[in-house]
DNA sequence: ATGCTCTGCTAAATCAGTTTAGCGACGTGG
DNA sequence: CCACGTCGCTAAACTGATTTAGCAGAGCAT
């Protein structure tokens, strides 16, 4: 790749020079003596040969590569990794940074492996990150360097870099409460486990707590609260189902995520009932299918670029050490009305 | 991160062997004659020490980083991209190779960005893949090593991984075929500009000719086929509204891609028709939605996983040089049965 | 005893940078 | 005239591996 490549030491016999003076302008150095006449040569030489220093031999001394790792436990493998390593890539690219990228799936082995890999490319930083937004341990192994968890948080103080699910829990209630919506506002989507252990999610607590919080302080109470086994269609479906066979309809839902909110939409749609005006659907993540659902499902997105923009930043830039919250902007879309009656 | 290492030259003396000696048994050096002993003191040496090698150091000197970069222009972001990243990072791992990720976005300052960022850091190959199976044009500074391309054509003679959409359609006409469907099957999601110029697309026209290939061995001919501007639900919804209003309604529809197929099923739930007892729906790509829909979409399903990994092996073991072509599996759901009349 | 080969191993060069230590020329103040 | 400081620059060490060239000693034939 690329046959040739000029040396530094091209550069400064080129420039008349010694690899020193030549390293030192290239490097920009403060308080080096070299001449402004110098400094012409050597950018004179570097421009003309193409100069491109090498990455190994300069990080073989310096031990920085301009490198950061992405190590995630299966998220890269998810449409929601896209956002997060975009980001990422971005801010990387800002800062001159390169985007090395490993997959744990969960499993000790291929974590020890990923581990192993970083260690030997002496990498500036580690992202470790989560698919779902949750607590993890990050293997003692790399707390030797920087570590940034992206939607996730550990026992260890480190920083993290996380969604804010009880902010978007409450402007997704007042939202409701803005279009009239007061005591049939019902639930979906409930678990259990997901409130109780961090290890599986911070999301399901958080999104709930900023909902009641809001609806507390406007004297509202939840209508009713369907219980999910987990966060997908069919059971969004099956929640909706029982909800609509209650005696009081609600006007409006809140679903726990879009994917729930796509099985509610199934069930009103066979109940021959139409969004928004006889119900009103709202949710959280904006994953795509938010957009293609008809009518166009409101949410609270999960704001994953910025997320992984955020990581870069404070891994490089240095954080404040503790967790940033990246809010969540509601997408507005026609799924959200006042209620008829 | 890792303080102290061991170095070669500590498993050396530990070894109380030379650096030589060390090497040469660490990467299991033919011809070199060695004791059956000294063999033993460095393995144990290194073992003792958690000797690891300096990535950056040997590649110094070898030119080879045991790192492969995976240069898209979209892809890491879509959800399209997670299969074949994930596939390309386990193939790679199996390798004891690492993926170094970079986007162009589609812009050549980014791309040009990505490329130094590659050539600096002496990569041993490039996966160029697109987002969508397209042909596109490899910047020339890479073609000096080894390049695979991974969802793309390109006008250079290079290894491609490409899906089979060509067998993909014939597989999908011949499984309504085999259904019983014959006179009255209709196709969404014609597009000319997709299906002529390859660098929009490859996949359109590939799927058109397996279709007509097969339906045309079996003396069927296309009920009527639907044009759409993208393949988004919306353009399918409408295309479906489209259909029905014909005279002959068809027994069973191909979409080109799922968010078509998605369309079709938001009109005809609203056209209060049934899947798939007054209809069928069959389809390509097996994007995540296929399986929320209700009843399952059966649809080809892109095979990324298999095609990111095809594409690492390609790159390292060594391909024919052609294209490599991966087979689009079947994914058999409920949306698909005999015709009622 | 000499020359030769084979065995088992090592010194030193090399990769391409960064960094430390310091050199010679010049100016200046005492 | 000498000591000292500043200027402008460089030689050489160093990073941690691989690789080339070759050395000392043993065994064997002549």
């Amino acid at each position: 790749m690329g046959r040739e490549r000029a040396t530094l030491a091209d550069v400064a016999r080129r420039a008349g020079l010694s690899k020193t003076a030549a390293s030192m302008v290239l490097n920009g150095r403060e308080g080096t003596r070299l001449s402004a006449e110098a400094h012409q040569r050597v950018f004179a030489a570097a421009e003309e040969l193409g100069y491109r220093p090498n990455v190994a031999a300069r990080s073989l001394r310096t031990r920085k590569t301009a490198t950061i790792a992405f190590v995630s436990d299966i998220v890269a493998t998810t449409r929601f990794a896209g956002g997060l390593i975009r980001g990422a890539l971005d801010a990387a690219r800002e800062r001159d940074h390169v985007l090395l990228i490993t997959e744990t799936q969960g499993d000790a082995t291929f974590e020890r492996y990923a581990i192993e890999a970083i260690l030997d490319r002496q990498v500036d930083g580690v992202i470790y990150a989560a698919m779902a937004t949750r607590r993890l341990a990050v293997p003692p192994a790399i707390l030797g360097g920087s570590v940034v968890l992206l939607n996730a948080t550990s026992p260890e103080p480190l920083p993290c870099v996380l969604p804010d699910d009880e902010g978007a829990g409450a402007m997704v209630a007042e939202t409701l409460l803005a279009q009239g919506h007061r005591d049939r506002i019902a639930l979906i989507g409930r678990n259990r486990q997901k409130e109780r252990d961090p290890e599986i999610s911070l999301a399901a607590d958080a999104r709930l707590r900023g909902i009641r919080r809001t609806l507390a302080a406007a004297g509202v109470a939840l209508l009713t609260e369907g219980f999910c086994p987990e966060w997908l269609p069919e059971h969004g479906y099956a929640a909706m189902r029982t909800l609509l066979d209650r005696p009081t309809r609600p006007s409006a839902v809140i679903c726990m995520n879009d994917r729930l909110a796509f099985g509610a939409y199934q069930a009103l749609g066979e109940a021959g009932l139409t969004i928004p005006d006889d119900l009103s659907v709202i949710s959280f993540d904006d994953d795509p299918i938010a957009a293609w659902l008809r009518p166009g499902l409101s949410t609270a997105a999960l704001p994953h670029e910025q997320m992984g923009r955020r990581a870069v930043e404070v891994l490089l830039d240095g954080g404040d050490g503790g967790a940033s919250f990246v809010p969540m902007p509601l997408r507005r879309r026609r799924s959200v009305a006042t209620p008829a009656d």
